[in-house]
DNA sequence: CATGAATGAGTTTTCATTCAT
DNA sequence: CATGAATGAAAACTCATTCAT
């Protein structure tokens, strides 16, 4: 049961597209042709183009094409400040959580094709992984902020391995992002599999 | 517990790099180039290069890019024949592949690096999609046999969602193929929820 | 009896190679490289050394080869702006222009060449075809309006085939473009042929 | 009213369609080609292929390209023996001449698309240049012969310029080559002025 | 005679970037 | 800010030709 009510994350997003600079223009229009065609066919011309000025003053906005895709990589973590609902009981929190990324994945898929397209790219390049690591650090803390609760609340055994759990929803998470239609039931089985009814009583 | 023995797999791609003919040459130094540059940085001259011959000569063997590229997926997934081990029970046997995935991360994490590089291809290329489509469909249904098996011989409840646990199995080895560090953790604690002690109470 | 005294086309056609930006430079440079070598043997890289340019600025110019091609047929077509004089009486008139085209062929040869290698490929570009049909539908049309205006005026008889003798007319000079040295003895005596004293009587 | 019925010269030709070695094979192959995409789009690998074998293998019959050309000049200037009628009388010799070649034009395009193509050619290769003029010598030859028999014979007056309407008659020809739904108009249109009934009132 | 492999010089075209205006 | 011009390095691909087999 997909939740189409964009969360604060997704209307941040989309409040964006509004009242955008020429600064802003270009990076949009960069982050669609990463979306479309990946950094493999990236080209600077196409956004200049598709910003409506000429290419050779794409530079004086970005002084490189470097600086552009960090201004991408930029605008893509910003959208990642994702409402943890901590007014929720940890296993509900967490459910809660992982259904609104399914639902973002299917709102907003392009956002998770930039977002692999930078992971793959973190590999090469040294800047962009270091912002990459620190958005996800954020995202680790909050997970483990649940299992710990979950713990202490004794929803879940104490023998549960929170780092190792941490990376699973993690993994499952980036390994389902290219595929919106299926994000919504492995989410559920992966919420399944931890639901406390099972793991308390092992 | 990783087991550091490769696996018939393995050692079929290892046997692989002595004895190569000029073709096969190429399409090594195709791969390796994608495993450390991406398709971004993927240029065809440094690839004849590295095979000691001229640029144009290539194009004898790879009419075009594409054609090599197709090549390079072609060697890569035929590495991926997975050995299943059908004498296992279930659970075993679900763990036994995991780790044996595991373990492939860690000793051949160019092998999933290039993997990563062609699924996001997928995404604008028609045959690169076929091919590694095609190539999923094996694994997802030697994943589903191992889910029926298991409830058929009541390991898992009846109520276990096949499709989505084997999704989730997917997408979690997915997301945890560019981060060996993690590989190991990951799938043992995936195999744990999905342990049958626990499941089987519910 | 040749008129070296070019006629106002060809006036136009010198006063061009006098104050040309770079765009007409490469128009000019292309024109005299398949003038001397021919489409077989036309290569962008000289035509910009040419015009002392990069080989990659021609390109800022001239997007392809084809649009450099269609620039160069723009500029031979625009030479062929002749001049009818309507005041002659039609055989005369006929007289007059052959010889200026006579003349033409004689003194700017490398433009009825180039004219030709067009002839040529217009067989296989479809829109090399139809600016040159364009451009010689204004020439067939000139000359009906002699033959017509001829037969009004009982200059000639009412049985002569004006559209036969159009095309006759615009073969031979076709037939005689590139051989410069006989120009002026065959529009001679394709003249003496259509020659008043001799067809009004037969 | 065109004679359907090839003449000697052409069934020549079409004789040479039967039991032909390989070396015929490429050069009928390189002739096709050449008719249609001209020398500039003119490749050896495609003659290969279509006479069934290697590109490489060409090298055997043709040690280069331009060996290749000579022999399809060769072969096309061999299909204009033309066969001149001396039974008839000078003026219906003339007309039947040009009615044979009209014919071939509407038979055989691509014979003269080729000999347009050689002719450019010849402008910029000596050795094509000088096999062409001796052919066309041959023409020139057989063609003043009529007109000189026919001003002993009284057909034409002895004021007739020979060797001007020679030329004329050569270049309405070449002219024409390449249209040959207006071959037959003009040539009877140019035999028409040379009709002796008109001509020798003059 | 036939071929597959190899080459080297060359083709058009692209693209990020710079710079003068 | 904005642009058009220019560049240089490089891209993929082509092609006639040679040579060993």
């Amino acid at each position: 049961m997909l939740n189409y009510q964009p969360t604060a994350w997704l209307r941040n997003g989309l409040r964006m597209t509004e009242q955008l600079d020429r600064r802003q223009a270009l990076v949009h229009a960069a982050f669609s042709a990463i979306a479309e065609h990946g950094f493999e066919g990236f080209r600077l011309r196409p956004i200049a183009a598709a910003a409506g000025i000429d290419h050779s003053t794409l530079h004086h906005y970005f002084r490189t094409k470097a600086d552009l895709i960090a201004a991408v990589l930029e605008h893509v973590t910003s959208q990642f400040e994702a409402t943890m609902h901590n007014d929720l009981e940890p296993a509900a929190r967490l459910r809660q959580h992982l259904n609104e990324i399914a639902t973002a994945v299917v709102v907003r898929p392009e956002l998770f094709v930039v977002l692999d397209e930078l992971d793959l790219r973190a590999r090469r390049d040294k800047s962009t992984e270091v912002d990459i690591d620190h958005d996800e650090q954020g995202w680790r803390d909050a997970l483990a902020a649940i299992f710990n609760e979950g713990i202490e609340q004794h929803v879940w055994s104490m023998n549960l391995n929170v780092a190792a759990s941490v990376e699973l929803v993690i993994a499952t998470v980036k390994g389902i992002r290219l595929r919106p239609d299926k994000a919504e039931s492995v989410v559920n089985q992966l919420c399944d599999l931890f639901s406390p009814e099972r793991l308390t009583h092992a």
